[in-house]
RNA sequence: GCGGAUGUAGCUCAGUGGUAGAGCGCAACCUUGCCAAGGUUGAUGUCGUGGGUUCGAGUCCCAUCAUCCGCUCCA
């Protein structure tokens, strides 16, 4: 395997740069400065990303009799996310160690006594300030040892902020004070510096709902969802009542959900706002875990026919103390981006928690009833979710190639995207070999119109034949299709109203009957 | 959120406080009988944004936004 720390932040650099140039993504709002998390697609890769959706529900949903789809709402009641525990479960205050940087649990931090020790600032050893920020420092006494434990603390505090080039030594502390405090929880234990304001970092995005919506007013708060599951289990019983599915069954979800990541980074990789491609597999209890291995294997089958070889998906079997506390056995599929290795989707066997405390939260009874054995039970659950996003980008930079073509002395580089053709944002493009010709103009215009009811095709005259199919080759588009002289019969009967078509990968020839074009692309963009 | 770097044409990037530039790409025409960069012409800039210093700022200072790298975080 691969080192799992090793990046190559120049071909990532190319890609960012192809999928602007080429209209796969944009960055959002980027005319007003961007809008720091958001991203936008463009012709490509709206193309692309609804390539790979529609696959994934057919494959999921539409050829499964044991799963059925929904969609649901963004906005979320309330207590939805109360019983789920995502109100209150990340909603610790956090706080920054001044000196170390390190992240500190506010409420972790014990009630502390002893002297504060102040300034106001900094000067250099010339007089000039170099720095005007309060900072404080406890220690537990006045004594002269203490003192200069603490602006000795102060000093290096200082220096940090003050640059580079300037250490302790050359500066000296301003305007010191000292008090005595009790029961402070301000300040560091580890090593008496001041911590930062606690601030709490919920990551969901509250809204309120309603004309007369009062923040205060828990009747009027809503969130957006911060995962497509919770509206699966909320429907999870009209689901079942209405469709008669019985257990095992699961139920798919493609949708938006939205989580206000502190840090959003790698391009489209962590957004604040993203795509979730989720299924809840309902079962008994006893299946759970095979269940859980049976759908490993199936996701692995699914990023092989979307282009993304087994090999190339790191499986990690989470371990106890990382996995959520109500999972019982979580795999991470993981993908080597450009930037590191990164998890592109989750299997959880997330138990019987979720249904359980919906069941709690709303006192509506979550339990299936099985005629046969005539057990009634909470079903157990098995949670492939994958992100959308993020599967977009791993397809994306799989395919990204740069070839070799330089021959005899003249160098040439050809960029590829070697996108599995159902993926293909653009199926076939279709040519005349010379636009000039009118004959060979009005046939590839034929061909056009015949295929486009069938898929994303491209048409185009411009400049030269190798030009166009380079130009091809760098948004992936697998097969063109060019009209020529043999088409109109000058090179024997027997190729007349033939075509040429060239592969991407290879950039080998082969001739088709214009007839049989359609079926030929048909059979291999499915 | 912290630290560092960066921000100039669609992309990659030059640019000494004094007229806004190049290569590639793009568009039109010519050329072109199957794999890019041949010819002619052309379009495109709130120099990230907002302040300040200056007679004068793409250039110096401050703030802010965004991106990248390293931490941190990722229920």
């Amino acid at each position: 395997m691969a080192d799992r720390t090793q990046t190559d932040p120049e071909k990532m650099e190319k890609i960012v740069s192809l999928c602007k140039r080429k209209g796969f993504i944009f960055q959002s709002a980027e005319i007003y400065g961007g809008l720091n998390g958001c991203w936008d697609y463009g012709p490509l890769g709206a193309e692309l990303k609804r390539n790979l959706k529609d696959y994934w529900w057919r494959v999921n949903v539409q050829e499964r009799p044991d799963i059925v789809g929904m969609d649901g709402s963004i906005l979320t009641h309330n207590s939805v996310l109360v019983a789920s525990g995502h109100v209150s479960g990340f909603t610790d205050p956090l706080c920054d160690c001044l000196l170390t940087k390190e992240r500190l649990r506010a409420d972790q931090i014990p009630a502390q006594s002893g002297i504060a020790y102040w300034w106001k600032g900094a000067a250099r050893k010339d007089g000039s300030w170099a720095t005007k920020k309060e900072f404080s420092m406890l220690v537990s006494s006045e004594s002269e040892k203490d003192a200069k434990t603490a602006r000795q603390g102060a000093l290096r505090y200082y220096s940090q902020i003050a640059g580079k080039d300037c250490s302790p030594a050359d500066l000296e502390l301003k305007d010191e004070t000292h008090e005595a405090v009790t029961d402070s929880v301000r300040y560091n234990p580890a090593n008496g510096s001041l911590v930062t304001e606690a601030r709490s970092f919920n990551l969901m995005f509250k809204t309120t709902i309603g004309a007369a919506s009062d923040e205060n007013d828990p009747s009027s708060i809503g969130w957006l969802r911060p995962e497509t599951a919770q509206s699966i289990f909320c429907q999870y019983k009209n689901i079942l009542d209405s469709s008669r599915m019985k257990i095992p069954f699961g139920i798919a979800q493609i949708g938006k959900s939205f989580r206000n990541e502190i840090n959003p980074r790698n391009f489209t990789f962590r957004s604040r706002e993203f795509e979730q491609m989720e299924i809840e597999y309902f079962c008994r209890e006893a299946d759970g875990f095979a269940l859980t291995d049976e759908w490993l294997e199936r996701c692995l089958c699914f990023y092989e026919n979307i282009g993304i070889p087994r090999d190339k998906i790191h499986i990690l079997d989470v371990p106890a103390e990382e996995r959520a506390f109500y999972s019982k056995k979580t795999y991470d599929l993981e993908y080597a981006f450009p930037f590191g290795v990164q998890e592109l989707q989750g299997i959880a066997y997330r138990t019987c928690y979720d249904l359980t405390r919906h069941q709690e939260g709303s006192g509506k009874p979550m339990e299936y009833f099985d005629e046969v054995t005539k057990e009634r039970f909470i079903p157990h659950v098995v949670e492939p979710s994958a992100g959308c996003d993020r599967t977009v980008l791993a397809v994306i930079c799989e395919a990204y190639d740069e070839e070799d073509l330089s021959k005899d002395g003249k160098s040439d580089m050809r960029v590829v995207m070697r996108f599995h053709p159902r993926m293909a944002p653009i199926k076939a493009a279709i040519f005349p070999l010379l636009k000039k010709n009118p004959e060979q103009v009005r046939i590839a215009h034929e061909i056009e119109a015949q295929l486009r009811p069938y898929m994303n095709v491209f048409y185009d005259e411009g400049g030269a034949v190798g030009r166009r199919y380079r130009r091809m080759d760098e948004v992936g588009t697998p097969f063109c299709i060019t009209v020529d002289f043999a088409t109109l019969g000058e090179e024997g009967e027997e190729l007349k109203d033939t075509v040429t078509i060239r592969h991407r990968d290879s950039m080998e020839q082969e001739r088709v009957r214009i007839s049989d074009i359609l079926h030929w692309l048909l059979k291999r963009i499915r």
